[in-house]
DNA sequence: AGTCGATGTGATAACGATTACTTTTACAAT
DNA sequence: ATTGTAAAAGTAATCGTTATCACATCGACT
């Protein structure tokens, strides 16, 4: 590998001077850079990002761990957040909990090896809570995206119950009544489930225990569905995240039941298969949270030092997007 | 943050002792160990990746660029690597090029920056040539995984023209003569209209321009189709990628065709939603490729300084899944 | 003429972990 | 008693970059 030092040689100065020309920062003379500039370039040399942050004590790297790859949803979240990181300047160093807090843990110590500047990620559960605090006592940012299980700590989270209570009441303005809720088990977010309870509620709907089920994120549910679908026949359906309403889709098709014609479906995650398929859902908006979360997080690391007390907690609201997943069943009065 | 220096201190003795300690390597006694890794423990010492790495000229880093997340396949095999990584103790810098040469290039920078030990990558084109040989004349292995855009480099690919061929030949058995193939454009790799091509010969059928099409992987495609699927009315249909198989279902639903009564479809790759949907599909080995990719970087790696001149070039035999979206439709003798 | 300040460059010391080399200690073999 | 040898631990240099300090040059102003 080409170092300042083989620059410095070939253009005759000290390796103080190749750094500054680099950097453009200091005192340095303009055809001197522009040699220097010119020399590094035929050379092919590359900075040393390693020596960088160890002479500097900073890294422009974050951490971004994802607990779950296979749902587009998160797929989606992480193609934002790597351009606009790249786009920034930063290197992104991947983590893959899958739903599991050891994993979880894991990945937060390989990325406090790699003195990673920052880190995004969307926690599984409250348990690596000890960890977690020794890395923000280090000084390392930590944003917790889409759920909130540390509550002292900086989050950026969708509405959840809001997004519940709105699949759930457009199911009710359609006529529905007995309307299955997959909501997510998690000591973290039992908030789907809530909104589904308001909605209800508000329409004086009894809710009935077999028709309100919770289930890990990334349990496969079908064998459960189906035997809620045979037993209750609700007239709909909320699906709690977008891998539940594929799970939906595979046992409607093994009753034989239709889509909307049997059974209607609201999803969570406007994900580009439920585009596709036309299905009504709730869509969290992955563009425009993203971003702000990665701006947040640059932020909060351009002012290290300063003491940051206050814990950013931002919520943001979901949309219904109306498609054909729904039957209208009402009665004509 | 906590230094080998500070546990030295602590625990009286050098920094040295501190290192073998951590690293097991080198003459440490017994008890000496024992007591510095507890003492860097409660004190929640953990390593500089950075300073390691500066020292040993070698990084545990692999550089990781995809080139679509929003195809779900792309999104099973990033998940499956970063497993596999993680296993054999690596980290991950992720680089998405969104099929965009400059993209891919901007990101092997980034990578060599890193110093990363090894890259794996789905090239988009042929056109970064000369830098990825610096790279390789750096000595980094690098990997091709399901493109082949370098001959020279190594690489590990599905058979594409067999899984078209699969495809097609499924359709031809079930009685389907104008089929509509929606392949792939782009200089690396034409062969998945190969293979409809020799499928198409090889059943006598006489191939129709119209419905033999290439796409750019990441282009939308639901106009073109619709206006293929009302010109020349095929009866089956070969996507060449699985988002093109959503893009197909969304066509249909706009026209109100049906699968498979109306239409049927053979769609590449094996992901989540084909299988809900219960569609036939060409499966490509996601898990088995994935982890012969990364052990055998991983040995590219391990066996630096030594030459190894023979490039890896392997192929490996996609599988049809048979499943509900392609209807029989010959006529009974 | 002399002082000041602005500018360009060199020399050098870190950052934290590792390792070749050296020193010390312990104990066995002659 | 002396030598030999292996184990244990210390010393210090090193990786590539950058920040700090020092030095030199030049023009401008009193």
């Amino acid at each position: 590998m080409v170092t300042m030092k083989d620059i410095a040689k070939a253009a005759g100065v000290s390796s103080a001077t190749v750094s500054r020309a680099m950097k453009g920062s200091g005192y340095i003379g303009k055809d001197m850079k522009t040699k220097i500039l010119s020399i590094a370039d035929s050379l092919g040399y590359v900075v040393d990002a390693n020596a960088q942050s160890m002479r500097t004590g900073t890294t422009n790297t974050i951490g971004v761990i994802v607990c779950d790859i296979r749902n587009s949803f998160f797929s989606m979240v992480l193609m934002e957040m790597i351009q606009e990181l790249k786009e920034s300047g930063y290197t992104v160093v991947l983590g893959y909990s899958n739903e599991d807090g050891a994993t979880e843990l894991s990945n937060l110590k390989m990325m406090l090896a790699s003195r990673v500047a920052g880190i995004i990620f969307t926690p599984v559960s409250n348990e690596n809570e000890s960890y977690i605090h020794s890395l923000h006592g280090n000084g390392i940012p930590i944003l917790q995206l889409y759920r909130r299980a540390y509550e002292e700590l900086n989050s950026i989270v969708v509405d959840d119950e809001r997004g519940a209570y709105l699949a759930t009441s457009h199911l009710i303005q359609n006529g529905h009544t007995d309307i299955l809720m997959l909501g997510v088990d998690s000591d973290i977010s039992p908030n789907r489930t809530n909104g589904y309870m308001t909605a209800m509620n508000e329409a004086h709907i009894p809710i009935k225990k077999n028709l309100m089920l919770k289930f890990q994120p990334n349990e496969d549910i079908k064998i459960e569905v189906r035997n809620v679908i045979e037993r209750c026949r609700p007239t709909a359906i909320v699906a709690g995240t977008n891998t539940f309403g594929l799970d939906v889709f595979a046992v409607c098709h093994q009753l034989g039941l239709h889509v909307p014609n049997d059974i209607s479906l609201v999803v969570f995650d406007d994900v580009p298969w439920v585009q596709s398929f036309d299905i009504t859902a709730i869509a969290q908006p992955v563009g425009g949270i993203t971003v702000t979360a990665i701006h947040t997080l640059i932020n909060w690391i351009k002012r290290a030092g300063m003491e940051n007390a206050e814990v950013v907690s931002m919520k943001i609201e979901p949309k219904l997007i109306s498609r054909c997943s729904v039957k209208n069943i009402r009665k004509i009065t």
